[in-house]
DNA sequence: CATGAATGAGCATTCATTCAT
DNA sequence: TATGAATGAATGCTCATTCAT
């Protein structure tokens, strides 16, 4: 498991839009940067409408013009986000060999997302899921597009060989995804430090011993 | 995973409400045992003061006459079951031998807390921490109480010679308590059980390898 | 038919609260008087809860204490007043024979009730039941209540031989009903003065020729 | 009553559309005519400058650009309509011999109006004269140049000894048009069919008694 | 001629809190 | 000890309107 460290984790030296805001207009822009800004310092919804305005110097009107509602905000974030990651995700599988090496490098990728996104982590883990309607929203449907990734190289895992086939590909996807949330939702929560690398050697270690073919 | 279920830690003789409160008036009572109940289903932010009035049968008035505000009214509730609770591990401990072993002792008990006590768990790790001016508050106090029972079995290890003297005993305690946080966390935001035999197990095979005095 | 006149009829003399407002305490009697007042000037929704607020002098949120919504209040208005009225109608019914001569009297009184209630007439004419979900108010419930006192007299009127037995209950009463309100929607409209006698002698002239049992 | 269908009054050779809008650019004519059609399904308070801008297909300011407000649109709709209503009915006139001959035309045209034009009919009747303003705007002018119309054959009728001449031009006008407003108006605001032929008869017959020269 | 962007003022409603009794 | 009455300050959201281009 990973180390426990209580220095705060920001590394973030490049200065480029972490959400990339699709083509919205300069106040659009602007709400969704002040949202995000706003919620590394407060949770979802203790953020007021007035108070995104006020951050972003726009009216807040303009907050219903593009976004709709104030959650519907947050979904926007959440999933100008995620659609990134998840395309950057399959340029970065490229290349590597094996569907268990593959497997490894996802999971180290969404931990150390976790990680550096603290914003998003903590929005996906925790702000997201506890409101009724998470399930139906776009952005579940993007999370389910990220799980396909996960599905995609099990079943190549299986067809070659590397993976047994006698456990159903959900539950090695789910397995796998409860692990990651379950060992990085403290550190989430608490602000600590997520390590990556060892954090992956320990779920893999774990895992891989387990859904490996023996034969 | 083990599977033990453990009995409930209720062996208060007499059938007194789970949170003693104090020599509050009965109103004062009714309020708090209203919130508590409350509590078992919404979290704090989304209860009323008006649930509570209602909940508990009296005037929304009272609540400011004996508590002060609605913030306060939590912050007595978890002081007096915590209180309750530092003052009965102190009896727990009598008669058992051993720094390690109160120590052992001391981890079980918190973990089983979080187990059976979830309206306390959720509220004294997430919901109290959340607000700003919880490090102020009287509830802090008496973690700062509660974490001396810690550093005063610690100390007695290293006296007698049970632990190693280079590290820290703020260290240590930090490590612990930090180390419990971190495996209860999830499963209290999940609502899943928490099998307080097998993470003590786990936890104590982990630190106290690293903190016994190897001479 | 009614003559049409352009001077505007408020002889209201005595200084009794039109509504009676059940048993509320002086904040909800001021605001269900306020609401009372402006509808004399504007329709329902035009006028703002902020203006009820201030015409009546207590805070906005009285509102909602004490009826619940804006349109709750309304109905509370109309309710209050319907359910005094058709007390006293079954009281001004007594010591009249005959089903015919008492239906007579209750299409004076209904006809009378808008000429001298513009407020409630408009209300109930126009306003309530633009809205949605009034088939499913109390106030609808109280519109029942009501027309079986109209269906209570015409059956007596069967029983008793002098109204025909071949044309139902129901229709009778709508037809009633219907010519009711038609002739009088206009005038409450342009707040014109509603002649009752003579608009009730045309409406009995017409109806009760074709309702009464020839044989 | 009558039932006879009455052909509707488009008799414009041209397939011009049924609101002349004046010399209005094709973006002015675009949106004075979704107004038109949002107005057959909802009432004018309901209808947002974004949904008419959306329904037209132009961009919201271009309201303000032609109309200068929301209610401006609105006037000019009816103005526009109304012009042509009234420049119509002097040729429709032409070839009548009688006063009273005419006067009956001009009625039934009126009331064939209110049931072939219900936007028309609803706006004029309900909506725009509930505003405070309505009897300033050039809609009212309008009105008062149709009632002109009245007046006009009114006196002929007067001069030429059809119409007794101790009854003020005024009264006469505002009786009629009081009448064909009051047997209307339940009609358009319940949706039932105006049946014109019968209306028109039914308040000849009352009328034109009452204000024939007896000689 | 037309528009994208932006806004001020207001909306019904909520809620923790206060105060006179 | 307890309460009924009342409220200030928001809250998310709407909409007619303006303005620079």
């Amino acid at each position: 498991m990973g180390n426990i460290m209580l220095k705060s984790n920001k590394n973030n030296k490049d200065k480029r839009i972490k959400f990339g805001y699709g083509s919205l207009p300069p106040g659009g822009v602007k709400i969704a940067e002040a949202l995000r800004t706003l919620l590394e310092k407060k949770d979802f919804n203790s953020i007021t409408t007035a108070e995104i305005a006020e951050a972003s110097g726009v009216n807040e009107a303009l907050i219903y013009k593009y976004f709709g509602s104030k959650r519907e905000l947050l979904h926007s974030l959440i999933d100008d986000f995620h659609r990134e990651y998840v395309e950057d995700m399959q340029l970065r599988l490229k290349g590597i060999k094996g569907a268990l090496n593959k497997l490894r490098k996802l999971i180290w990728e969404h931990i150390n997302l976790y990680d550096t996104e603290r914003v998003y982590a903590r929005v996906v883990l925790i702000e997201a899921r506890t409101h009724p309607g998470f399930f139906e929203s776009s952005t579940y449907n993007l999370v389910r597009e990220y799980t396909r990734l996960f599905k995609d190289i099990i079943n190549e895992g299986i067809n070659n060989g590397e993976i047994r086939d006698d456990i159903s590909v959900w539950s090695i996807k789910q397995v796998i995804l409860g692990a990651i949330e379950h060992v990085c939702l403290p550190n989430v929560i608490f602000s600590k430090k997520i390590f990556a690398d060892d954090l992956t050697e320990d779920i893999c270690n774990m895992i891989f011993y387990g859904i490996r073919r023996k034969d």
